[in-house]
DNA sequence: GTCTATATGCGGATAGAC
DNA sequence: GTCTATCCGCATATAGAC
């Protein structure tokens, strides 16, 4: 039915405008105006902005909790790459989440709170992912290192994203965000240890990455 | 006089809300609620919320060009250690700069330009300091491996405190944010290249910081 | 310098007609 | 489902008295 159909047209342009400008600075009138429909509406649809946020949210979470479960069979660096890549595309879909992370937790309350629950899962699954790359000897790390190394690579796909904004000329309207680029960023934390075979593996991405 | 006292009293107050909660969510008026003055006698001193925010980020900016002048002295990892902490010490202190920056971007374009030029900056005395501790043969890293050491030195820097507040228990509110386990966070970075006698300092820290 | 009072606008949200 | 019209509250900012 088209009602449904409005809904997720509702979803789809508060994401886009969210990412585009901030989760603050986008009103429920700006997202029913790029629609070209009434504020009412849109609030016939979602009675609140605070449900649309987290509707939004959900979205993300399972995203993310599907990509987990695909990434249990990482075994190697290309693998990782891969699974971070996915990881990337993800987070960089619904960006909003993470760059307004500190609104996020003064107005929404309760989404910030799954976002906790969702960073202490990233960690967990971080902290068995190289436990076990160490295990099969794709790294060589000590104990001590590999739980360093996950709690980087979790921070660096947390915050990478955001971060890359501000190191890029002001061509922030038109970013196109390679994800890839930030999956082999964040490999790089893992290049120390790395045995000879998967850094050959990361040199072949470094040429293509890094010019 | 007392006029210039009060200005300044503004602009206190204001930096401690604005890290409590958000340059977003703190309004003029509760900035003037909070000191016990009116709204129009803030605005007699600050025309607008935006010039507020301007002196706040000059203050930001010049007291890590301050801290930028006297690293040039970093010649081993305790120097390098003491600075990042000082380091720490004033992005914890102007915390909200970089916390919303996604809101500077899209509510103050002058000052988030500013802040670009800032990480510009930030990026080449990275790179100069990776550089200098190779030559000193304090680390042992090939240029490529130098040049990523300091991007993510500045990633660091410039996202862990925000970062760290997404990982820590729901004590959002009474957070100390220990900007010494930042540095030594921040300098693990080092860890697989740092030279023996440097490590025993890593190590230090490690009992210090980790329990 | 500091106050009270007020203008103006925007954001979230609702009422009721169609 | 969708619209128009409207309410309410808050935020920035100003005017004018003291």
């Amino acid at each position: 039915m088209a009602s449904s159909n409005t809904r997720e047209r509702i979803l789809q342009t508060s994401l886009a405008l969210f990412n585009a400008h901030g989760l603050p600075s986008v009103s429920t009138h700006r997202i029913a105006a790029e629609m070209g429909i009434s504020t009412g509406n849109l609030h016939y649809h979602f009675k609140t902005k605070r449900l649309i946020v987290e509707w939004l949210f959900r979205r993300f979470d399972d995203r993310l909790a599907t990509i987990d479960e695909a990434g249990g069979g990482v075994r190697a660096i290309d693998d990782l790459w891969l699974a971070l890549h996915l990881r990337f595309e993800a987070i960089n879909e619904y960006r909003f989440v993470y760059r307004d992370m500190a609104h996020l937790e003064s107005e929404y309350p309760e989404t910030a709170a799954k976002s906790r629950t969702l960073m202490a899962r990233n960690l967990l699954n971080a902290r068995a992912l190289c436990e076990k790359l160490a295990a099969l000897g794709v790294i060589n790390a000590t104990a001590d290192e590999a739980e360093m190394l996950a709690l980087q690579i979790v921070f660096t796909t947390t915050c990478w994203l955001s971060f890359e904004r501000l190191v890029t000329q002001n061509a922030a309207s038109t970013r196109p965000s390679d994800t890839g680029l930030a999956a082999y960023y964040t490999l790089t934390l893992l290049t120390p240890y790395v045995d000879p075979q998967s850094r050959a593996y990361l040199d072949y991405l470094r040429s293509k990455y890094v010019q």
